[in-house]
DNA sequence: GATTCCATACTCGGATACTCCTTGTCCGAGTTCCAGAGG
DNA sequence: CCTCTGGAACTCGGACAAGGAGTATCCGAGTATGGAATC
């Protein structure tokens, strides 16, 4: 069981956007080097999140990607969601109905192994949507600042 | 992100045997069959709950797989992780200190990012670490019952 | 000087490899039970 | 009646094939910016 890593790319390219919101859209090559990720594969996930709503693409000369929305308003469950799929982790294959032991038995409802993960998948989404990006901005002091400048300094 | 299906089959094989503890060690292949499984496979599955100490498997004619404890004492969590590996979903590949945006930075501690989808991590592997087999057992009423009995007459 | 045109710098979407993990299968070796042969 | 031996049933561990999802790259098409060419 294992999240895919374009999740860690989309998250610190949503926090770097919104430290960076004031500087108009930000190219994928500048991103791509930004952070030193492979810059197709990261188009396509920030592809991603601009489908889901997340960020906003401008084309053209000048364009690039930015937050479409303030970042107090886009929770990490979003960006989850919008890059690993809406689909629940635990799949319940409805094993009881299948082989001898099923036979001539009737089933209501879900069982009670999919109840129980899917109760603890609740909580998981519940925390992660419970912190936006706004949060994750806050979490830490003065990189804003340093992110501004060390981006004005790569741009010169 | 997607739980390998192995889980389920590994869930549900644990509550029968639950069930079935009077019964004596279950082979894989009345399971298999139980299930409607690929047999080698679902062996290797039990395989790894045995290395876990979930599972005692007993060699010889007559042998198979019992509870190596009561089913009160083996959560869900316990057989998750011995299936899927003890390893976070989320894995931070610090990110933040690679590329340009990392020059001259120095990072102390996880970064927030890998905080939250922490955080959450753990609200999840407590909701399951607070389910036990025996809590699902009872969750099925009857249907310990009724497998018992259709056991019975598999075997015969 | 105003307008047109073009080169540039971007994004978008599709198509295509490549890689790794999961799933699934097969085989040889070891262990236990049971039944039958022989004492 | 007791012991020994062999076969059957079962697990263990490793090796290996197949499949799919995630990762990565490339290309053609469209769009906005800015500057040069033209009127």
């Amino acid at each position: 069981m294992q999240m895919g890593e374009g999740v860690e790319w989309g998250l610190h390219c949503c926090v770097t956007l919104g430290w960076l919101k004031d500087e108009g859209p930000v190219s994928i090559r500048r991103l791509a080097a930004w952070f030193d990720l492979p810059q197709e594969y990261l188009k396509k996930r920030l592809q991603a999140l601009t489908r889901a709503g997340i960020l906003t693409s401008a084309p053209g000369a000048g364009g690039g990607f930015s937050l479409a929305r303030p970042p107090g308003q886009i929770t990490i469950m979003d960006v989850v969601t919008a890059l690993e799929g809406p689909g629940e982790a635990f799949r319940c294959a409805e094993i009881r109905q299948r082989g001898a032991g099923a036979e001539g038995e009737t089933f209501r409802g879900p069982c009670g192994i999919s109840r129980a993960m899917r109760r603890a998948e609740l909580a998981w989404r519940r925390e992660l949507a419970g912190q936006s990006i706004a949060d994750l901005m806050e979490g830490s002091p003065g990189a804003g600042e340093r992110t501004r400048r060390n981006y004005a300094r790569m741009r010169g």
